[in-house]
DNA sequence: TCTTTTTACTTAAACGATTTCTATAATTGA
DNA sequence: TCAATTATAGAAATCGTTTAAGTAAAAAGA
């Protein structure tokens, strides 16, 4: 490996010299830097991130938390959408992300930040409750965390309060006043929705009704059936259902289609998310489609303002809106 | 942050005997060992990462580079896949993992992993004719191909065309003979597959119909869509027709129900890489899971101890098999 | 011309660990 | 009892980089 000292050797000048040429300090003159500069470039020189990093405490490193519900972890869709999507934006601002996980070497998070010497960390995390977790949010580390608000952290959050009233705004636009609601694990954005659900029926004037509303999961394709089938079989039967993501609509699909009745024609059918198989499958499901790209650019490049520059702002609540997919799976009610 | 320093003073000693201690070396003694690991746990001191890979060149650290025909990085289905198991194993062994990019300051992939000084890293690449990636593979950096054979290096192989004969000796056995394929992007796994179609139709005797294997592309249901069309409209219509992938079969399944078709009964459907969605859609689809799991587990180990033994085999071809799910999108003829 | 300022570098310390070599004390052997 | 061995620990160098402080020469000011 090519070091700052084989330039130095090459170039007849010291190791600081050669630092602050390819720096760029003002207190080296241009016709140095200009000799300094080619010799790196034509040696191939590289610098060591790892010098770097214990000397500067900067590593151009961030660290990336996720823990979801059924620790899918890189397979689950939504995440992988921001992840990527912060990834991409980190890597053209230099900076490269790390894992962070509790596995390794018995360390919590927050050890495990400080051990790869992150300069910032992302947080997309089901439960943040967690002792550990919480730890790391109240670290002196730069923090920024997704769908979750903390009130002295910066955050980026899908718009699952406006998501859920757009839909059921939009249901009720197309004729819709049965709508039933199987909604997902028990989380923040869970609440959010629950909540958003009920407001939007009171202000269109609809009174909730309870068997309409059913606890499932969050990809659980099954359980959504078999919450599917439950709502089939009630007397009154809603003439739409929402459901907690895309996956579990497809489950809902099925039980509908193997009940013998017919989407949209008979029932209608909404998921969230936006998934691309959503978009392929038969019919096209009409759901929401959170804007997991812009979350992770946001994401990334909050964090990164907020690395180079501490005295920006720390505290700060950004609300990503999604968009309506109208798909071919719900009807418009006469 | 606690260094080691921290724990010389507070135990008398010095930082040397420090990391011996922690390092568990035979020079010092238990008592000593005892009281170091003691207040090291006490203060909470955790290694300085930076530092020691600055030291031993060696950073716990693995690379990825991945690169697939879409650019969809972590939003591969099949690589998300592979990466998560790849990342659980490897977390379990201590190794974190960074992603080379060769966006991130002009490097090259193998001046990023030396920047950063990976211990190794893991390839899953589409384009192996890349020069950038051809310099990885032949620098002294301990190295794992995924889905690509070198002669110098360690790979590991899903079993395509194992797996694609598999497919056409399962959909014969059931009574087709008109076996359509349209496969995907020309590449090495694509070549693979291709010849195995061809291979395993010649085995079973039967002639192979130039109408019935098209060049489409992988995940794009809507070409996948339009070559279905374009076999449905041959005078003698293939009764199976294979595709690249999940997600070009619904294409497929779609374009034969708007024909007024069914799958099966009219037609058989056979996709590629037992996606999650596979089987939740209806018809079930009859598929070849890869056994991505295993492949990136597979990967992680032998990356892991080609790390922690230099000496161990150098070249090593894994082939990891899959199994055809048998969904409900194929029907036996009689 | 002599002092002051500026320019352009160099020296040396530091970051936090590892490791080789050295030193001392304790133990063993004869 | 004295030399040789063993056990235990410390000193110091080192990894590659950054940076504060120092220095010499050149330029500017008076």
């Amino acid at each position: 490996m090519i070091s700052m000292k084989d330039i130095a050797d090459r170039c007849s000048v010291s190791v600081a010299t050669v630092s602050k040429a390819l720096n760029n300090h003002s207190d080296i003159g241009e016709e140095t830097k200009r000799h300094i500069r080619e010799t790196a470039e034509k040696l191939g020189y590289h610098p060591n991130s790892s010098a770097r990093a214990l000397k500067t405490k900067r590593s151009a490193n961030i660290g990336v938390l996720f823990v979801d519900e059924g620790r899918s972890g890189l397979t689950h869709d939504y995440f992988a959408k921001v992840l990527d999507s912060f990834k991409r934006v980190s890597e053209v601002s230099g900076y490269d992300i790390t894992f962070i996980n509790a596995t390794s070497q018995k360390m919590t998070y927050l050890e495990h930040s400080r051990y790869r010497g992150v300069d910032g960390v992302v947080i997309a995390c089901v439960d943040f409750d967690d002792r550990d977790v919480l730890d790391l949010i109240n670290s002196e580390l730069p923090v920024v965390t997704i769908d979750h608000v903390f009130d002295n952290r910066i955050s980026v959050v899908s718009d699952n309060i406006g998501g859920m009233r757009e839909l059921v705004e939009y249901v009720h636009s197309l004729g819709h006043e049965r709508i039933a609601y199987i909604y997902g694990d028990d989380t923040a954005v869970t609440r959010n929705r629950v909540a958003s659900y009920y407001n939007a029926l009171k202000d269109l004037g609809i009174e909730a009704d309870d068997n309409y509303t059913i606890a499932s999961a969050y990809r659980n394709p099954k359980l959504a059936a078999k919450y599917t089938r439950q709502l089939l079989e009630l007397k009154k039967r809603p003439t739409c259902i929402l459901y907690p993501d895309d996956y579990s609509a497809i489950g809902g699909l099925n039980a509908i289609e193997e009940a013998g009745l017919t989407v949209p024609d008979d029932i209608s059918v909404v998921g969230y998310d936006g998934l691309y198989v959503s978009q392929i499958i038969h019919p096209r499901l009409t759901t929401y489609e959170q804007n997991s790209e812009e979350i992770g650019r946001i994401a990334a490049k909050s964090l990164i303002r907020l690395i180079r520059d501490q005295k920006s702002t720390l505290i700060e609540k950004i609300l990503v809106p999604g968009r309506i997919i109208e798909g071919a799976s719900v009807r418009k009610l006469n």
